[in-house]
RNA sequence: GUGAUUGUAGCUCAGUUGGUUAGAGCGCUAGAUUGUGGAUCUAGAGGUCGUCGGUUCGAGACCGAUCUUUCACCCCA
């Protein structure tokens, strides 16, 4: 055999019964954003650099996929430029595209680049591949999907609360249970505050996102570390330590926080999305959690992340509110809320917990043996009833054995073989067979469809 | 980017301290069954042992590089 041939690190082949699953994803996030009044975008895989780098701090830069230039690319790069060898100013001659890192991102783009087309507060939903030139890892690849859905033009907390039912209902519909956690980054700046680091915000909020994972012993060292005073880590201590009910963590924080004004902001942003999801029927419990930070990149107050409860894995959606995301491209007071569901997470999550539906699973209902030029001739008018119908249905196209004919059709879990050879067709009727029982009977050639529509009816 | 880890038939894996022609199960193809799938039996096909280089009389096995797999960190969906 010659050289096996492969695929690009971190990306994956789907087969028919994968993309049946990840359809049904797809499908069931895309009817719920319909539902709450979203209408669909797409941009393209590539964007211009510049709209890329500096958007995802220095790591995320690193991380983009860069598109090489078309043609001689190194035409005007002299032989001196390429012995120096930096790569850094070197990229910027030779690439001026890359593949899209989010969704969001290239959304404030389309914001700007259409503003006068649209209508505010613009709801959009977005399903589409992203890129990223990470090392692939448990349930993170190079190649994956998002599914994203923001509102931009509006403060209102309302925007919130629709995002919160979204996500109840869309793993509602999935069949997995999760856990909604909410937080706000005005919150932790005004931590930040009244512990007296406020410059450092971010290595706080890092390390605090890790408390979970690694305990509060190893959380401390990491502050630490980073050069947080020791007076700053004690103070910390009892914020790291509340607990009991959304309400008493609120009370409690509405103490601590009470000299910073902007964390008592975040508090009350909160407790008006709790008062109003208050109205709503949820099954999923929304729990407040102070050390959810996420990327610190553009969120500003609300911050939403799920988690599986029955399965161990990263976060399975995330999102939060951005004040300023469309400011880096000239236009500013733009303030927008989105979430994101990672299709490619939730697919892990569901097939270990083997939640999906099986009925999805056969596609053709019918198959038409061919026994012959004739006989396939004779199938014809009947194959295009059925397919009318809308029962999916297919003829073997090859004249082989029937055996290898009806082995393919239990393959395939075709759950109806119609046998029409010489017999049949002097009688005026073919013969249908039920793959399940095995039983067979003659049927008149009329009475086919109506018999396979009660048949698949059931 | 840091540190580990994996690679032998379509799939899951054996392969002894380096020694003749690299094996098994499942799957695949054909037949038993000249118009009938899922069971059984029989036979058969299929491998430059990830790739390149090195050590050796001799390498699937040892060494190096590289690609790939999986995992942790960083970060993230």
């Amino acid at each position: 055999m010659a050289q096996k041939p492969s695929i690009p690190k971190g990306t994956r082949d789907f087969s028919p019964i994968e993309m049946v699953r990840r359809n049904y994803i797809f499908d069931t996030i895309r009817e719920v954003y319909r539902i709450y009044g979203f209408q669909p975008i797409e941009t393209p895989a590539m964007e211009n650099l510049s709209t890329l780098m500096g958007k995802y701090g220095d790591e995320g830069d690193k991380l983009l996929f860069k598109v090489l230039n078309s043609g001689d690319f190194l035409e005007n790069i002299g032989f001196d430029e390429l012995k120096k060898g930096n790569s850094l100013k070197l990229t910027n001659r030779i690439s001026e595209k890359g593949l899209r890192y989010d969704l969001t991102v290239p959304f404030a783009r389309f914001v700007v680049q259409h503003f006068g087309e649209l209508t505010f507060p613009f709801k959009r939903y977005q399903i589409q591949p992203v890129w990223r030139a990470d090392r692939p890892q448990k349930g993170r690849y190079r190649e994956f999907y998002q599914c994203d859905a923001d509102v931009i033009g509006s403060d209102s907390l309302l925007n919130e609360v629709d995002l919160v039912q979204i996500i109840d209902d869309v793993f509602k519909r999935l069949n997995v249970r999760v856990l909604i956690k909410l937080n706000n980054r005005k919150i932790l700046a005004g931590i930040a505050e009244v512990i007296g680091e406020s410059d450092r915000i971010v290595d706080i909020t890092v390390a605090i996102d890790k408390l979970d994972k690694i305990g509060i012993d190893a959380v401390n060292e990491e502050l630490r570390e980073k050069g947080v005073a020791d007076a700053a880590i004690v103070a910390l201590q009892p914020i790291l330590n509340l607990s009991g009910s959304n309400e008493d963590k609120l009370n409690q924080l509405l103490t601590i926080l009470a000299t910073s004004e902007k964390g008592l902001k975040g508090i009350e942003e909160i407790q008006v999305i709790i008062r109003y999801l208050k109205a709503f029927d949820l099954s999923t419990p929304v729990e407040l959690d102070l050390t959810l930070a996420r990327g610190l990149n553009y969120y500003t107050g609300a911050i939403i992340e799920v988690k599986a409860l029955d399965v161990q894995i990263g976060s399975i959606c995330g999102g939060g509110r951005y004040d300023d995301l469309t400011g880096i491209f000239g236009l500013k007071e733009m303030s927008g809320v989105g979430i994101s569901f990672g299709a490619d997470r939730i697919y892990d999550v569901m097939t270990q917990l083997d939640v999906f539906p099986t009925d999805r699973i056969a596609s053709t209902k019918v198959l038409f043996l061919n026994f012959g030029r004739d006989e396939g001739e004779f199938c014809l008018p009947l194959l295009q009833k059925v397919r009318m119908s809308g029962i999916s249905a297919e003829i073997y196209p090859d004249i082989v054995k029937i055996k290898k004919q009806m082995s393919y059709a239990d393959r395939k879990r075709i759950p109806f073989v119609v046998i029409a050879g010489e017999t049949e067709i002097a009688a005026k009727n073919v013969k249908l067979k039920d793959m399940n029982s095995g039983a067979q009977f003659s049927v008149p050639l009329i009475e086919l469809v109506p018999i396979l529509l009660t048949k698949l009816e059931v």
